[in-house]
DNA sequence: GGATATTGATCAGTATGCTGACTATCAGTA
DNA sequence: TACTGATAGTCAGCATACTGATCAATATCC
């Protein structure tokens, strides 16, 4: 009988689990207190300063009812704002903080380590190889989750 | 700057993402409703019949307050049984029930189906590759998270 | 044998993720 | 302009995952 040890999913979900077990640990002793999810949102506001929650879960690959409490956690962190839009006022307009902006250059180590550590068990170029075959099966199914990735439109 | 979508941890997240809603859209089309998690466990009981929770946790690398929570619903179904174990009074030993036969039969189906989906944007070869590399980087990482897996002792 | 340590299971609390519903608002059209 | 449909955000509810604590029972050590 195949073991359940063996399948791309279950493979998956033991990957991702060691992933976000490494980045807290990093984060953690670096000093810090920020999941990955919290980081990537954060760092996402940072590059496209005053973008609403749409576009940044869709930046992300996040469902929209997920960015919600991602967000609270950050505004209430001091590290992002949230602001009515003034184009669209079902929108909120999202900002980095200055307490943001220092807290992702000093993470900024810790995280880049965080990759190196969940990948410790394989070569450089098996690295490469991993991460192009995730791409490659991940742009495949983009559209088969509820929260597929979309670039920035028009 | 470095592409949050670029980091092996956010490739991480997302395949598994894609991973469950595959998972869950495929078993839902054959008229069941079992988790990824779910059936894991399940088809893991039927492998091991009278194991104890915490050996269980440790064969499909769950957390121990996770698979609590995992085998309540298990039960609910009317797929497994949680019984007082008489060698340790602690324990409680894991019996699957005939209607739980009866469902992993149905789906197997199913959950090959799923497999077979989540790397469609993959050859067989890349598949093989891909499966190869997440199982020696998780290998390396296996004590990195708070719920390891753990082979069936003496 | 009795103190101590460990272990199996559960619980409270927190953080993703999802489904489905709802409100407010916007956009397009007849 | 009034109607219709789509969109931004939120909420309730459920299912993983984890941290840290607790309780009961077993193991270990002096």
């Amino acid at each position: 009988m195949k073991d359940n040890n063996d399948m791309p999913g279950h493979l998956a979900r033991r990957f991702q689990q060691i992933a976000v077990a490494v980045f807290l640990g990093e984060v953690a002793d670096a000093g810090f207190d920020l999941t990955p999810v919290q980081y990537a949102a954060l760092a996402t506001i940072k590059a496209n300063p005053g973008l609403d929650q749409v576009t940044l879960a869709g930046l992300i690959a996040y469902d929209r009812t997920t960015i919600t409490g991602v967000i609270d956690r950050l505004v209430q962190k001091g590290l992002a704002e949230r602001r009515a839009s003034s184009r669209d006022r079902r929108a909120r307009e999202l900002e980095i903080t200055e307490e943001g902006r220092r807290t992702l250059r000093k993470i900024t180590p810790a995280v880049e380590s965080a990759q190196r550590v969940m990948l410790r068990g394989l070569s450089a170029k098996e690295g490469e190889e991993l991460m192009r075959l995730l791409r490659k099966a991940i742009a495949a199914g983009n559209e088969l989750s509820r929260a597929p990735l979309r670039g920035v439109q028009a």
